[in-house]
RNA sequence: GGGCGCUUAGCUCAGCUGGGAGAGCAUCUGCCUUACAAGCAGGGGGUCAUAGGUUCGAGCCCUAUAGUGCCCACCA
C-alpha cells in the first residue's frame, strides 16, 4: 500500500491481512507465557450450518473482546469448534439417502455412520471457513469438535461417573416423542404453538346405561387408551360415581371413575378422561391410582391395533374417524371451538407426542442447587443481569433431563446389556462378556442428546479430564458470549456440568446479546426468506463495515435490526478514516518524525488531550461490554475531532515546508492516529491494520500492539478550554455567514475580535482559515470597529464582522431576537432553581455553583445581544 | 396464568449510578475548499406512551394504565 488508493477498497487487503496474521500465528495462545490469561470458548456452530447474522453478531462480539484483551497484554485464547448436532445432521443424511432411495435400516448403523463422518469431513468445516472472512482471531490450532477423541472420552467419563453416583438413571417415564425425527427429545426442545381446534364432549355411560359422565377432550383419538375418568374429590355432581365404572365407547370396556385433585371443577364438564400413555398429567394421575398404561400410537404416530378398524391410521385421520363414529353412536354430546397450545419439535416442527418410554435421564435436583448458588453469589454473572431471571425460571422448575436419543449420529450411550441374563453394565470401556453369566453383551442402541456433550465444551476442549497445561492455564474461561435463546439449552447445562466435574464455574461472565432482526423487526428465518447473507455483505462492503453494522447503536441484551444503510455508514466512515490517514501519510513522506517539546502548539495539546480522554472512556465502555457506546466515541474522535478540526487546523503548518512546527504537527497527527486506530482495532480489525502498518511505529502489527493507556498528565485542561472557545468563535462566524446567506463563503472579510478575559491569540491563524476571514484583528478595545458591524456573542470575547457585507438586516434582527429568547429562558430556568429554597439548601454545593456560573454567562450573552439589537435598529 | 423487555426527532436507535434532550440516516440551504461528493459547512425537527407518586430537581426511581414484543407454564 505504498500509494494508497483514493477510495477505501477492503477487497484489496482483507484476505492478505488475515493470511498474514495466520502466518505470524498471532491468534495462537502460548500456554507457557508469563502473561495473565484470558480465555473464551466459541459457542460451536452446528456442522450443518452456514453462516448467518446470528453467528455474525456472536462472533463479532467475541472477537472484539478477544482483540481488546490481547492488546491489553493478556495471553489470550479463543477456542473455536463445531458441534456434531446429532438430530440435525442425522436428518440431513437421512434426507440425502432418501433421494437415493435408501433408508437407515437398509444400510445399518455402521455404514450409516461412515456416511455421516464423510458428510462431516465435507461440510463440517464450512462454517468455520466462512467465519474467517469476518476476521475472527480464534486459535485455529486448537479447533475442536464435539465428537473428537478427547470430547468422546470426557462424555463417557461424565456419563459413567454420574451413573455411578445415581445422577443418571434409566427409567420408563413420560417423554416428548417426535414421530418425524423418530426420537425422544427433551422438554427444552419442545416449542409450543397456538392452534385452533375443538373441544369434544363425549358421554361415557355407566354399565347399566342409566347414568354416566360427559368428558371434554381435545384429543378424542387417544380415548382408546383411556384407563379411567377422573373428577375432583369435592365435586358434588360426580361424588356418587367415584369408585364405580363407566363404559369406554368404541372399546366397550369398563374403566373406573376416580377422584383426583388435579381435576379443575370449572373446566369443561369437570370430568377428565385419563390416558396415562399419552399425556404427562394423566401419566401422573395414572401413577397415583395404579392405572394401566395403554399405548394408542406407534412410534411414527399411527394407530396401534386396539381397534382393528383404526389400525395404521395417522393421528388426524384417526381423530376424524373416531369423532364420526362417536357421533353415530350418539355419545358425542357437543363440539366447541377451542384454541390451545400444541407442542412442536424445535427441529422439524412436527407435533410432538407425549408418550411413555424407556429412556435415560439426568437427575436435575442435586445438580441445580450448586449451580443456582453460583449465580446467586455472583461467581457467575449474567450481563445484563436481568437474564439471571430467565436462568432461574428454567432451573427452579426443571424436570429431569431426558438425554437418550433414538439416533445413530452422536455419542453412543456407554451401557451394555447381556443377551443371556439381561444384566446391564455401564462402563467407559467396551464390554463384550457379561460379568455375571459370561454371556455376550451388546451396547445400548441409543445416543446422547447433543447438548450433553456441548455441556462439557468449556473444559473438555481444554483437555479435561487430563490436567493439561491448557486446562490448568485457561480454565475457568473468562466470558461466554451467546444469545438469550440458548440460556436453557446450553448455559445452564454447562454451569451445572462444570461445577459437578471440575468444581468450578465454566466462565465468570455470560454476555447475552439479542437477536439480529430484519428491517421490519421480524426474526430472520428460512421460511420467511428474509435472511441476509453475511458473506454477501462482506463481499460487497468488507468485513469491517459488516462488523460495524452489527455493533453500532446496540446495547447489551437488546435485539437489533439489520439495516443496509448501517453497513453503508460503516463503509463511509472507513473511507473517511482511510482518506484522513492517506493525507497524513502523504504529508509524512519518508520523513523521520521527531518530537520536540518546544514546538508543540495549542492544537497539538488539544488533540492529544482529546485522544487521551477518549481512550479512558472507551476502555471503561469495553470493560462493561458497552460496545455500542464505545464505537460511537471512537467515531466521534476520528471524524469530528481529528478530521474536521485537527487536520483542518494544521493544514497551514503542513503546507508550509519551512514552518518550524511542521514536523511537530506531523508527529502529533501520527500519534493521534495511532491511538484512534488502536481503539478502533477490535471493531474494525482490517482497515486499522492496513493503515497502521503505514504509520510510524515500532510494532509488528496493530493487533499485538499496546492498548492506549490513559495518562493523567496529558489532559491539557487549559488547552481544551482555549481551543473549545476558538471552535465556538469559528462556528459562530460560519453560522452567521451560512444562515444569513449574506457573504459568499469564498469571499473574504475582515473580522475584529475584542478580547475581554480570554486569550485567543494562539488561534488567530486558524480562525482566519476556518472562518474564511481575510484578516483577523485582535485588540483589547473597540477601536477601529465600524459602527455598522454585526457582532457575535461568545463568552469572554466579542466578534465583529463589518456591516456593509451584510445584505439583510431584518434577518439578522430576527436571528438575534431568537437568540435573546434562548438566553432569557435559560436565565429564567436558573433563577427558578436558585430561588427555590429546597434546591439551595439540599442540592450539592458544586451543583449550585455551576448554576450560578451559568447564570453569569447567560447574563453576559443577553446583555451583548441586547446591545447588538439596539445597534442594528 | 407467571416472568422479562420495549414505547425518546420522519426512520433505526443511544442516553452509565436522577442535575441544561443526543447520534446516524432522511430532510432543507449553501458549497466540486489541492485527504475524502462514500465529502464539507450550516439549519429545521422531540409535552422522552399516558396518569399519578417520591424528590429541591424525573427520559432515568416507584405505582397504575395502554400499546407492543419475547420467554416460561399448559385447564383435559
Amino acid at each position: 500500500m505504498n500509494i494508497m488508493n483514493k477510495n477505501y477498497e477492503p477487497r484489496d487487503f482483507e484476505q492478505r491481512i488475515y493470511d498474514n496474521w495466520l502466518a505470524k500465528r498471532y491468534f495462537e495462545a502460548d500456554n507457557k507465557s508469563n502473561k495473565k490469561s484470558f480465555s473464551i470458548v466459541m459457542p460451536p456452530p452446528n456442522i450443518t450450518g452456514t453462516l448467518h447474522m446470528g453467528h455474525g453478531m456472536d462472533n463479532t462480539l467475541q472477537d472484539i473482546i478477544v482483540r481488546y484483551k490481547r492488546m491489553q497484554g493478556f495471553e489470550t485464547l479463543w477456542v473455536p469448534g463445531v458441534d456434531h448436532a446429532s438430530i440435525a445432521t442425522e436428518a440431513k443424511i437421512v434426507a440425502k439417502m432418501k433421494e437415493e432411495g435408501i433408508t437407515k435400516d437398509d444400510i445399518g448403523r455402521e455404514k450409516f455412520l461412515e456416511r455421516a463422518w464423510e458428510w462431516k469431513k465435507e461440510y463440517g468445516g464450512r462454517i468455520l471457513m466462512q467465519l474467517r472472512k469476518m476476521g475472527v482471531s480464534c486459535d485455529w490450532s486448537r479447533e475442536s469438535f464435539t465428537m473428537d477423541k478427547n470430547l468422546t472420552r470426557a462424555v463417557k467419563k461424565v456419563f459413567v461417573d454420574m451413573y455411578n453416583e445415581g445422577l443418571i438413571y434409566k427409567g420408563e417415564r413420560m417423554i416428548n416423542w417426535c414421530p418425524e425425527c423418530m426420537t425422544s427429545i427433551s422438554d427444552a426442545e419442545v416449542e409450543y404453538e397456538e392452534e385452533p381446534s375443538n373441544l369434544w364432549y363425549i358421554k361415557y355411560s355407566t354399565p347399566d346405561g342409566k347414568d354416566g359422565i360427559v368428558v371434554a377432550t381435545t384429543r378424542p383419538e387417544t380415548m382408546l387408551g383411556d384407563t379411567a375418568v377422573a373428577v375432583h374429590p369435592e365435586d358434588e355432581r360426580y361424588k356418587h360415581l367415584v369408585g364405580k365404572t363407566v363404559v369406554l365407547p368404541l372399546m366397550n370396556k369398563e374403566i373406573p371413575v376416580i377422584a383426583d385433585e388435579y381435576v379443575e371443577k370449572e373446566f369443561g364438564t369437570g370430568a377428565v378422561k385419563i390416558t396415562p400413555a399419552h399425556d404427562p398429567n394423566d401419566f401422573e394421575v395414572g401413577a397415583r391410582h395404579n392405572l394401566e398404561i395403554i399405548k394408542v400410537f406407534t412410534d411414527d404416530a399411527h394407530m396401534t391395533g386396539l381397534v382393528p378398524k383404526y389400525k395404521g391410521m395417522d393421528r388426524l385421520t384417526a381423530r376424524k374417524a373416531i369423532v364420526q363414529d362417536l357421533e353415530v353412536l350418539g355419545v358425542l354430546v357437543k363440539t366447541e371451538n377451542y384454541t390451545h397450545n400444541v407442542g412442536k419439535c424445535y427441529r422439524c416442527h412436527d407435533t410432538v407426542e407425549p408418550t411413555v418410554s424407556m429412556q435415560w435421564f439426568v437427575k436435575m435436583k442435586d445438580l441445580a442447587t450448586p449451580a443456582n448458588e453460583a449465580v446467586r453469589n455472583g461467581e457467575m454473572r449474567f450481563v445484563p443481569e436481568r437474564f439471571e431471571k430467565t436462568y432461574f425460571s428454567f432451573m427452579d422448575n426443571v424436570r429431569d433431563w431426558c438425554i437418550s436419543r433414538q439416533l445413530w449420529w452422536g455419542h453412543r450411550i456407554p451401557a451394555y446389556y447381556c443377551d443371556e441374563c439381561g444384566e446391564m453394565v455401564v462402563s467407559e470401556n467396551d464390554i463384550n462378556t457379561c460379568p455375571k453369566c459370561g454371556g455376550k453383551m451388546h451396547q445400548d442402541e441409543d445416543t446422547l442428546d447433543t447438548w450433553f456433550s456441548s455441556a462439557l465444551w468449556p473444559f473438555a476442549t481444554l483437555g479435561w479430564p487430563e490436567n493439561t497445561t491448557d486446562f490448568e492455564r485457561f480454565f475457568p474461561t473468562d466470558v461466554l458470549v451467546t444469545g438469550y435463546d440458548i440460556i436453557f439449552f446450553w448455559v445452564a447445562r454447562m454451569l451445572f456440568s462444570s461445577l459437578k466435574q471440575t468444581g468450578k464455574v465454566p466462565f465468570k461472565d455470560v454476555l447475552i446479546h439479542g437477536l439480529v432482526r430484519d428491517e421490519l423487526g421480524r426474526k430472520m428465518s428460512k421460511s420467511l426468506g428474509n435472511g441476509v447473507d453475511p458473506l454477501e455483505i462482506i463481499d460487497k462492503y468488507g468485513a469491517d463495515s459488516f462488523r460495524y453494522a452489527l455493533v453500532q447503536g446496540t446495547s447489551p441484551g437488546n435485539d437489533t435490526r439489520y439495516l443496509p444503510e448501517k453497513v453503508e455508514v460503516g463503509r463511509n466512515f472507513a473511507n473517511k478514516l482511510w482518506n484522513a490517514s492517506r493525507f497524513a501519510i502523504m504529508n509524512m513522506n519518508d520523513e523521520k518524525l521527531v518530537h520536540d517539546e518546544t514546538k508543540v502548539m495549542l492544537e497539538d495539546k488539544w488533540i492529544i488531550g482529546r485522544a487521551n480522554i477518549v481512550a479512558k472512556e472507551v476502555t471503561e465502555c469495553m470493560d462493561r461490554y458497552d460496545f455500542g457506546v464505545a464505537i460511537q466515541k471512537i467515531m466521534e474522535l476520528i471524524r469530528d475531532e481529528i478530521c474536521d478540526w485537527y487536520i483542518e487546523i494544521i493544514k497551514p503548518r503542513l503546507y508550509d515546508m519551512i514552518c518550524e512546527t511542521r514536523k511537530e504537527a506531523l508527529y502529533t497527527l501520527n500519534e493521534v492516529l495511532k491511538i484512534a486506530l488502536k481503539l478502533l482495532h477490535p471493531f474494525m480489525p482490517f482497515i486499522t491494520e492496513e493503515i497502521y502498518m503505514n504509520l510510524k511505529h515500532n510494532d509488528e502489527s496493530i493487533m499485538i500492539s499496546e492498548w492506549p493507556q490513559y495518562d493523567s498528565s496529558k489532559e491539557y485542561k487549559k488547552e481544551q478550554e482555549e481551543l473549545e472557545l476558538i471552535k465556538e468563535i469559528i462556528k459562530g462566524i460560519r453560522n452567521i455567514r451560512a444562515n444569513m446567506n449574506v457573504v459568499p463563503s469564498r469571499k473574504t472579510s475582515l473580522i475584529f475580535v475584542t478580547e475581554r478575559d480570554k486569550t485567543i491569540s494562539d488561534g488567530t491563524g486558524f480562525i482566519e482559515k476556518l472562518a474564511y476571514a481575510d484578516r483577523i484583528t485582535i485588540q483589547k478595545d473597540k477601536k477601529d470597529i465600524p459602527a455598522n458591524a454585526i457582532s457575535l456573542a461568545v463568552p469572554g470575547v466579542e466578534i465583529y464582522i463589518p456591516f456593509d457585507e451584510l445584505v439583510d438586516i431584518e434577518e439578522e434582527i430576527k436571528r438575534l431576537e431568537k437568540e435573546k429568547l434562548t438566553y432569557e429562558n435559560e436565565i429564567k430556568r436558573v433563577d427558578k432553581m436558585l430561588s427555590n429554597e429546597g434546591f439551595v439548601s439540599k442540592a450539592p454545593a458544586a451543583k449550585i455553583e455551576e448554576e450560578k456560573i451559568k447564570k453569569l454567562k447567560y447574563e453576559e450573552l443577553l446583555e451583548k445581544t441586547n446591545e447588538r439589537i439596539k445597534n442594528l435598529k
